[in-house]
This record gives structure tokens, C-alpha cells and sequence, in this order.
DNA sequence: GCCTCCACTGACCGTTCGGTCAGCCGTCGA
DNA sequence: TCGACGGCTGACCGAACGGTCAGTGGAGGC
């Protein structure tokens, strides 16, 4: 009902197409391995997507959706600062774990030179995330549960760093003896989170008491997950 | 002398091979467009180089090069651990930006799925890079600078992923209004690495001051250049 | 029974790709 | 003076590319 009735076709194509261009990129997939993938003619490919351009937008376009709407959500819920960053981390990695393809797809795009307009279509989705995320810590902030000296935008940056680093050094990662158990989606959050929430250093100066201590900074942060 | 006799000719294909690759990939940049930009002809590219792939091999080597050299050498410096981790972080984003070319070739290579002996001598640089890091974040941790609670990796994470993420994001940086000033490299530099000392939080809790005290932990992180 | 519609196909197009090859020509040692 | 060498070239190759087109065949309205 939602979906056309001859989508099947179109929907398999599509299908193997996210797959290809997710794994290979825009230029190594041909049309013609797309098509066999898929099953059907390269001939058929064309007739439900007018270019192979348009067909990776079509795949960039269903790969755009959904991705903001948990930090978003997350802002207006309850509960403290500190944990909303906890869980925010702990969700995005999963979430690109599990959505790998698309995720692939727009970080390559996010990243690299290439096609301008789906460039354009995957900085929208950047930064809608971005500015969640960044909300998410100006919240902190106005409540007095994080320092008043911090960039909200800065530490966006640096969480969402953190998770793009994973996701894209994971393998590399599992080989290094230097981070034992960190390849782990759950480890790795819960070890990030805590270095945002209180850095490196053994004692900070004690300073911006002035709107704290009002709404409970407990930074229990440690079971981040469920 | 230190450079062969006639190496101009070679020079002049691997430089014009450099900038192409890094700007549109390994796929989308022809080799008759490497020997356009050279200024000479296709066939004496596959004179120099046995073929595309080998071409694009010597263009990573070279651009693999003392990329650690730096942090390796700030490891054994003088000075205190917040201090090291400013200069790197400072460091690390104005050397990505002088050779954007190289960094976008390492980038690109290190996280895609592609060539997979290229992505091995990029793991190499990248895997060098990042012990040169850990052991940082290890000397501050040892010294009693740092929390004995953090995981050195995940700090090394840390402030790769932001630096990477910077490198990568910067122009889309320029057009969001949250960050006013962050895509300046010294402001982000700056503000990054206060975020990775202090953390967001008020005031974490007062813990491990065992070893600490001793080496005069000066957080006046706020001139990390010049 | 027939006509229309449309998802789908095989064969084909011009172009461009990575790569080859015979040969040109300036340099240098004998 | 001559021959060998090597950097360099234009012309060329088969393959694969994105894209086109005439046509097929099954489903549905009349």
C-alpha cells in the first residue's frame, strides 16, 4: 500500500545498487554488475532510473532518512546532560554498525570531492545530526551541568569524531595491541564518554560553580546502555 | 645528486598523479589525464610506471612518509603532558591542512575497502601515528598528570577523530552558525584540546590523587601555538 | 478477441579506458 | 664518426564503459 505495486523490480535495483556503491564507490560499480546483482537486465536498470547519476541519488535519498531523529528525540527527553551524551554515543556507534551500507555511503560523500549535488544532500543530513548533537550540549551547558568555557560545537565535532573514527578504523583497530577490548562497540563508547565528560586531566580547575550543583550532576556514566 | 639524473620526467608524473588522486580518487582520474597534466604523453607513463595501479602505489609511499615524526619526537620532549597534547593536537590539524594532497590520499585509502596492499601501507602510517599518540596520553598517565581511570587508546581516538573530522568537514563547518569561529584550525585546535584535558563536565569527581600533585599539572592550555 | 500498457530484454552504439608497440631523436662513450 | 642507449612519442589494440532502441510478452480494460 505504502509502496508502489511495481516496485520490485525498482526496489531490487535499488537494493543492489546501496550495496555496491557502499562497498565500491560511485565510479568502481558498473551499471551492468549492479543489473546482475539485482537480477535483471542492464537495460532495465535505465528503465526505471533515467542515468546511473540519478540512480545514486535515488540510493542516497533512501539513505538519507532517519538518521538525526534520535539525538533529536534524545534532546527533549528527560534525564541528565551527562547521560544524554552517554547514550547518544553508545547509540550512533550501533547504529552505524548496523546501518553500515548507508553509513559507508554518507560519510564517503560527506567526505570526499565528487558529485556537488549529493555532496549537498549528504551535508544536510550532517548537519542536522550536528546541530542535535550541539543542542544536546548547549542544554548541558544552560543547566550548569557542564562548564559555561566549553564550545557546544567543539564537542559535537569531537563526539562525532570519535564515532566516524570507529566505524571507519574498526578492522585496524582489532589489530592494534595498544587498544585492548576498545574494538568493541560497547567498550568504546562507554571508555569515549567518559573522557568527554571528564577529560584527561586529574583535577580541572575548580571553576563556573555559578549555575551548577542545581539539577543533580550524577555522572554515573558508566552503563551507558540499556 | 641525492635524486636520480633524469627524474624530472618521473617527478613531474608522480606530482600530477598526486593531486589527481587526491582530489577525485583512483578510479575517476585517467591515466591520459595524469600525462596531460604532466605535460607529456600517456605512453610514457606506463614507461615509467609498469601500470596505473603501480603509479598510484609510488604516489602512496611517497606520500606515507614522516607523518609520526612528530608526535614520536614530542613523546621524548621536555614539557608536561597537557602541553604535549595541545602542541600535537595544534600540530596535527596545521600539518593536515599544509599537505592537504597527502592527507586526503592517507585518508581516503585508510578507510575505504579498495586496493588492499594500499591500504595496508595506509594502516601502516596511521598504526604508527596512533602508538605515537596512546604512548602520549600513557606518559601523562604514568607521570600521575593523568586520570589513572583512562583508556590511552580511546583518548588517541579521541583526538584523531577530531582532527580527521576536521580535516574533512571543514568547508561544511564554514556554513553552520553553531560554530562561530571553529573552522578557524588554531580556535578549534584550541578548543578541542581543552575539551580533551577538562572534559564537559563541572566538576567530575575528585579521584585517583595518588600520583598526582608531583609534576605540577599547569592546565593553561589556551596558547597551545607560537 | 483485441487493444493498450508497461516491465523487461538482447543487441547494439560511440566513447573512453588501461595498456602495447614500433620507432624517433638527443646524448654520450668509444 | 658511429653505435648504443634511453627518454619519449603517435598510432593503435581489445575490453568495458554508460546509454539507446526496437521489440517481446504477460496482465488488464473493453
Amino acid at each position: 500500500m505504502s509502496s508502489t505495486p511495481a516496485a520490485t523490480g525498482a526496489r531490487s535495483i535499488l537494493d543492489a545498487a546501496t550495496a555496491l556503491f557502499a562497498d565500491e564507490g560511485y565510479e568502481s560499480v558498473s551499471v551492468a554488475s549492479i543489473a546482475a546483482q539485482a537480477g535483471v537486465c542492464k537495460a532495465n536498470v535505465f528503465h526505471h532510473f533515467a542515468s546511473k547519476d540519478e540512480l545514486y541519488l535515488a540510493v542516497m535519498k533512501s539513505a538519507s532518512a532517519e538518521h538525526a531523529d534520535y539525538a533529536e528525540e534524545l534532546y527533549q527527553s528527560p534525564g541528565s546532560s551527562a547521560d544524554k551524551v552517554c547514550k547518544l554515543i553508545a547509540f550512533e556507534i550501533r547504529n552505524m554498525l548496523a546501518n553500515h551500507q548507508r553509513t559507508r555511503l554518507l560519510l564517503r560523500e560527506t567526505n570526499d570531492g565528487g558529485h556537488v549535488r549529493v555532496r549537498k544532500l549528504a551535508r544536510t543530513v550532517f548537519q542536522r545530526n550536528f546541530t542535535a548533537v550541539v543542542n544536546i550540549f548547549e542544554q548541558g551547558r544552560e543547566r550548569g551541568e557542564f562548564r559555561a568555557s566549553i564550545d557546544p560545537a567543539a564537542a559535537a565535532m569531537l563526539l562525532g569524531g570519535a564515532t566516524h573514527l570507529f566505524f571507519n578504523c574498526r578492522d585496524a583497530l582489532r589489530e592494534f595491541r595498544e587498544a585492548n577490548g576498545l574494538e568493541t562497540p560497547d567498550v568504546y563508547a562507554r571508555r569515549v564518554a567518559a573522557l568527554i565528560l571528564s577529560g584527561v586531566l586529574v583535577a580541572p580547575e575548580p571553576q563556573t560553580h555559578e549555575l551548577a550543583l542545581a539539577h543533580g550532576k550524577r555522572a554515573r556514566h558508566t552503563e551507558a546502555t540499556k
